[in-house]
DNA sequence: CTGAAAGCGCTTACAG
DNA sequence: CTGAAAGCGCTTACAG
């Protein structure tokens, strides 16, 4: 490969002092109008490209962010297409600032020096729990950073989130409107201040508002994925014959539902009622169609890059907390309880 | 924040020169044991790390490769997941070599500055076309490449594929086995030198085994997406009563399918056998099961990744094209052809 | 308006 | 075995 183009090359080309290529380039200094058009043409004949790396060296901030998400090889990371419409989210808003974003992983403690070692302007982390060891290290970084899907409680944090105890709320109204009275609910680990928490009290909200007593209700808090589903809809069908629908607290979980459900000779919506949380793609596909709660990932995404550029401009917002809108998304898997009432 | 800490902070710290920390990190020149040990503990005890910027300039490898993703936008690949289970296999090899990723997205042309800027030593490619006028763009940067999931014909270059041709002849095998004579096939654009043109040449390499004649098969050269297998499902139901399997190049493809059955009446697999491809998670959790041809996405992208560091080494591999194994997963979706033969 | 020079934080011959 | 010095490709005061 041919050896780099450089500042000096452009300067000797131009016939002018590397500092004023430099001026011309930045837009800083006084450039006559003819020196600038005479710089910008070697430019862009020579096809000149400043090094970053060299600029990185003067500035310190290297126009670049990292999206770290931890433990990412548990498949219940790698399995999720929840995380591609994140990358990709936050791409596009970088990239609307000028910023690269790169994708880290950092199971191991000790792999941080990436962040000093590139002086990284700014991390988004994703998907960590509350008092996760890894918290404290990403803290200590003292770098901006904006944690998402993350379960962590701590209010100075800046974070984006979902309403989700608006989404809980309308998801248990939904089933609650159709009739059911006991329903059974797939939430997910219940951390205080976590997402799922957070769904579990708009539940909790529903119930009350309908005049109903929780006790009627029953709650799995295990960890949602497809195979859990598969088995607690297996579960429902041998020990609890009262319950008459299912709120999973993300579609990956109503998808295993139903097909435990379907292996046990359950129908759904006739037999049982079952609803999601995320509206992934596909979910409209799906027979039956999933009722669900639709949050826009892609959304969330942009919400966060955009609050980590303000952070790194120093120009943050007065919210430290994000929240964005959910939607209740009605389609075939829920339909009205067919259980006569028994008080 | 403080300002940070440098090699010169060390050297002064521990008594030496900046040259021998700097020998002391890289394993370089002679250096005592005893100084060794000094440096290393004040690098330690400091947290020292070295600035990447500054060894770039030298170095002039950044140990940066970049996945390209063109077209990003496209809702194609958005809520395609198989990009993020091939991001994380290609995180993972390249962290092994100690190198990072970077996403990019280029869907305008002008975008590659950012190869040059930032010194990167490699690209991996995603899923562009044969002639798309980015390849060029790509090849001019003069960077080792690697190209996967891509339709380019031209064997020069290094690229990742999958041994397509054999899945295309498991797929149409299985359902000839089961007695199906008339199959549809979805098969996405058919280009020549393509994955999917590969598919559809061990579809037809199995109708010609089993002795029959391409004549009775249906071509239905569209691209696999959810809503056109579906589109394509109710087309089916009015025009094509013969055709009593469908093959689809993809697995959502073949999830549309099912589902434009469905709401056409037709029952799989009882009515109808449908085939995928890609066997992506979930696909077990289907109401029916899909059956489908397996590739193993992130084994894929660890190919493609160290395929990129055999070219950034320079000791590169004789091969310039890898042929990844595929797998035929029998479930739900297909069954015995019900229909009575009418030659 | 323009340029010479110092400096960013490293690495790499080259002396000693 | 160790260090002084040049240099990587830029930017930024500072003179002129």
């Amino acid at each position: 490969m041919s050896s780099r183009i450089t500042i000096k090359d452009v300067a000797k080309e131009a016939g002018v002092s590397i500092a004023t290529v430099s001026n011309v380039m930045n837009g800083t200094g006084r450039v006559s109008i003819r020196t600038v058009r005479k710089v910008e043409d070697v430019i862009e004949r020579l096809q000149f490209y400043p090094s970053k790396a060299a600029r990185n060296l003067k500035d310190k901030s290297s126009h670049l962010i990292a999206v770290v998400v931890p433990y990412l090889k548990e498949a219940r990371l790698r399995d999720n297409p929840f995380y591609w419409k994140l990358m990709i989210g936050i791409e596009e808003g970088a990239k609307h600032k000028s910023f690269q974003v790169m994708l880290m992983d950092v199971n191991d403690e000790e792999s941080f020096a990436f962040v000093q070692e590139r002086h990284l302007d700014g991390l988004i982390v994703v998907g960590t729990f509350q008092n996760a060891p890894v918290i404290d290290r990403i803290l200590a970084l003292k770098k901006p950073v904006v944690f998402m899907d993350s379960y962590i409680s701590d209010l100075s944090l800046y974070q984006v989130y979902l309403d989700d105890e608006e989404g809980g709320y309308l998801g248990a109204k939904h089933l609650l409107e159709l009739g059911h009275r006991s329903i059974g609910v797939m939430c997910g680990l219940l951390i205080e201040g976590g997402v799922y928490h957070a769904r579990w009290k708009g539940f909790q909200k529903a119930i009350r508002e309908a005049g109903l007593s929780m006790d009627n209700q029953h709650i799995f808090d295990i960890h949602t994925s497809a195979e859990k589903g598969r088995r607690l809809a297996h579960q429902i069908a041998e020990e609890h014959p009262d319950i008459t629908a299912m709120f999973s607290f993300s579609d990956i979980g109503a998808l295993g539902l139903i097909r435990g459900f379907h292996e046990k000779g359950i129908r759904v919506p006739d037999d049982m009622s079952v609803m999601g949380f995320d509206d992934m793609y596909y979910m409209e596909y799906m027979n039956p169609a999933l009722t669900t709660i639709r949050q826009n990932v892609h959304e969330k995404g942009r919400a966060a890059v955009e609050m980590l550029m303000e952070l790194i401009d120093d120009s943050a917002t007065s919210a430290r907390q994000i929240v964005l809108p959910v939607e209740l998304i009605v389609r075939e898997s829920t339909d009205i309880c067919k259980h006569t009432a028994q008080s």
